[in-house]
DNA sequence: AAGTTTATAATTGGTACCAATTTTGTATCC
DNA sequence: GGATACAAAATTGGTACCAATTATAAACTT
């Protein structure tokens, strides 16, 4: 039997990504484990990993809780993902081979056709493979995952974000431009267009 | 009953802080249920949550484990904490109240005196008392608490770190300057102070 | 009728035990 | 003697049940 908990962990975060509850409501093991079809301990110990990564919140004999949206640690932890992801512009230009740019060019390009004739359930995908990618030309494999953290606790309903249609072209625009960036190495432009990015 | 497994999860932190393991050794139930006098769920739910935040490994079917100290993951951790808090040096400058300056003087004062005559074990809690309240300034509270959070996963074994008399003396002037800078909030060097002092 | 108290139900936290996996020690074979 | 196969012990993962706490509903008081 492979480990039900951590896939249990998996699928629940997926579920949290995607906006499968509604903000603020309680987890329930008895609910989680009547919808993964798994016992209570699994359960306990994937509601206990998420909470460990702050992904969800966990309240002493009154359990875990889905993120409140209007919460204003959304725009504390995009503050932390600018601070991050700038601060590595540098590092990213310095590391970047020349397989991992033209692996993002094909990346940022794949995006740009999605957006006029592709699957939008492939957009979120496609977005996140194209920002790993960038980051882990940093060589910082902690930070690439800790950033995918951050990801998860800032967007706990990313679906209304990617249907206006103009701000995902502009997306697209900035993935390209961000791949120029990096092949010339330079890292304060990068800095800039990653800070608009993430904060627009 | 107030919640064994939290309690647990602070003293294993602060064990695995103290430097209580030895590197990369695995941490075994029935040994921590022994040494904290528990049951197995809490031990079992405080070792989920320090994995979550990834203080400890995780390996399916093995158990968990203290980190190696020889880990590169080490500099790689060192380096994100660099780009969070020289990224939020200039929050820290404007958000910086005149009693948190105060404050903070008074600390770094305190980690002054106690390298000069106090009781060591107090000079890395006074040490982490300064920097939370320092980014504390921020307003970002998330922050401060990822950073501590990274701060355990860099310092496995701190100990060493702070028989070094010279070096320790060489913090607590980084500290002062620090407070300076914070105070004509000049947060290029305050940046420049926050680097040094995180790679020393 | 509104607020408070009490009783009931729902939910989480913990214990004890069993199953599955891994590790360790031992015997066997070459 | 060293490598391999096998058995025993140790360890983790999971299930079922009970205790403690919280939430909900009903009864009571004024």
């Amino acid at each position: 039997m492979s480990d039900d908990a951590e896939i249990i962990a998996d699928r629940l975060a997926q579920d949290l990504r995607s906006g499968q509850f509604t903000a603020g409501s309680w987890l329930k093991q008895v609910d989680l484990q009547a919808r993964y079809g798994v016992g209570r301990a699994p359960v306990r110990k994937a509601l206990e990993t998420l909470a460990g990564r702050r992904l969800i919140r966990y309240e002493k004999n009154r359990g875990y809780s889905v993120h409140p949206t209007d919460d204003d640690d959304t725009k504390q932890v995009l503050a932390i993902r600018v601070a991050i992801e700038t601060g590595f512009s540098e590092a990213l230009c310095l590391g970047a081979s020349a397989e991992q740019i033209t692996e993002l060019q094909r990346l940022a390009e794949q995006f740009s056709q999605i957006v006029q004739s592709g699957p939008f359930d492939q957009l979120y995908e496609t977005n996140l493979a194209f920002h790993r990618t960038l980051l882990r030309c940093s060589g910082n494999e902690p930070m690439v995952n800790l950033v995918d953290d951050l990801r998860l606790r800032t967007s706990p309903a990313p679906a209304s974000q990617w249907l206006n249609r103009a701000r995902i072209e502009r997306s697209a625009a900035e993935h390209i431009k961000m791949v120029d960036a990096l092949r010339v190495k330079d890292s304060a432009e990068l800095a800039k267009l990653i800070r608009r990015h993430i904060l627009q």
